[in-house]
DNA sequence: AATAAACGGTCTAAAATGTAGACCTTGGGG
DNA sequence: CCCCAAGGTCTACATTTTAGACCGTTTATT
């Protein structure tokens, strides 16, 4: 039995639908993972690999969000070792459409923020 | 003469393009704050007003990274008290383009998210 | 036979990050 | 003399993230 939890009070009643959404895919990792499952299913540690740099309890709690909020499918075949797969639910899916375009745009505008960085560096003597 | 931090070190050199963009504004309060400027230019107060609950250093802090990466200006307006305005760059204005289909998206599948938080909660008995 | 590795996690301690609120500056109004 | 305004910075505290140990079961290696 464990204690209710602020984050698990607010599963209704957010007053922005817009802040309620972005908050969980504007953290580290949604969208990276997202991203990852993109082509089709991964296992879980096919997922760490694919990421690279998350850890296993921020990929484990980044995916229960996501399957909380109905992104993704989380299905346990109960062999042994054990064999969980993650895919994109049809939600999933028809969010990496908005998702591409951002990804678009990060990829075609990358060089010119970088030479924002520089120039800024540049300006601060 | 501060120390040279990792944050400064960063500027240059990171492996994948998209992870490096959307780890700048895949945050807690770049996209809010570059939807607050959206509409136009505005004032540091007007902007934590805007916001709301945004505290003073994170409003800072998030804008000088956007000022570093090139999606906002800020102009110091030297009077007293100090003025200070921020604005979207045309940089800064071409990314309101996939920031909106995503607002958007947000918009129109909040309902669906929010079923599906229900359901899960329903499921874990 | 003992050891290690793989799977998908959870747990804990430590590090990093975020928050709230005091404080700073400079000039004008009461 | 004191306070207010704006646009922050600084500090102490709270929350979040990380790194890494651990778990239980089975197959592969030595």
């Amino acid at each position: 039995m464990t204690a209710i939890t602020a984050s698990e009070e607010i599963v209704l009643e957010q007053p922005c639908p817009i802040r309620d959404v972005l908050d969980r895919i504007g953290d580290q990792w949604s969208l990276l993972i997202l991203e990852a499952l993109a082509p089709g299913t991964l296992r879980f540690n096919a997922l760490m690999r694919e990421i690279g740099d998350i850890s296993k309890q921020m990929l484990s709690r980044t995916l229960k969000q996501l399957e909380q909020d109905g992104f993704v499918t989380r299905t346990l075949y109960p062999e042994v070792p054990p064999r969980v797969e993650y895919t994109l639910t049809p939600l999933g899916r028809s969010f990496l459409e908005p998702m591409q375009q951002l990804v678009a745009w990060a990829d075609a505008h990358h060089r010119t923020i970088v030479a924002a960085r520089l120039q800024y560096q540049a300006s601060q003597t």
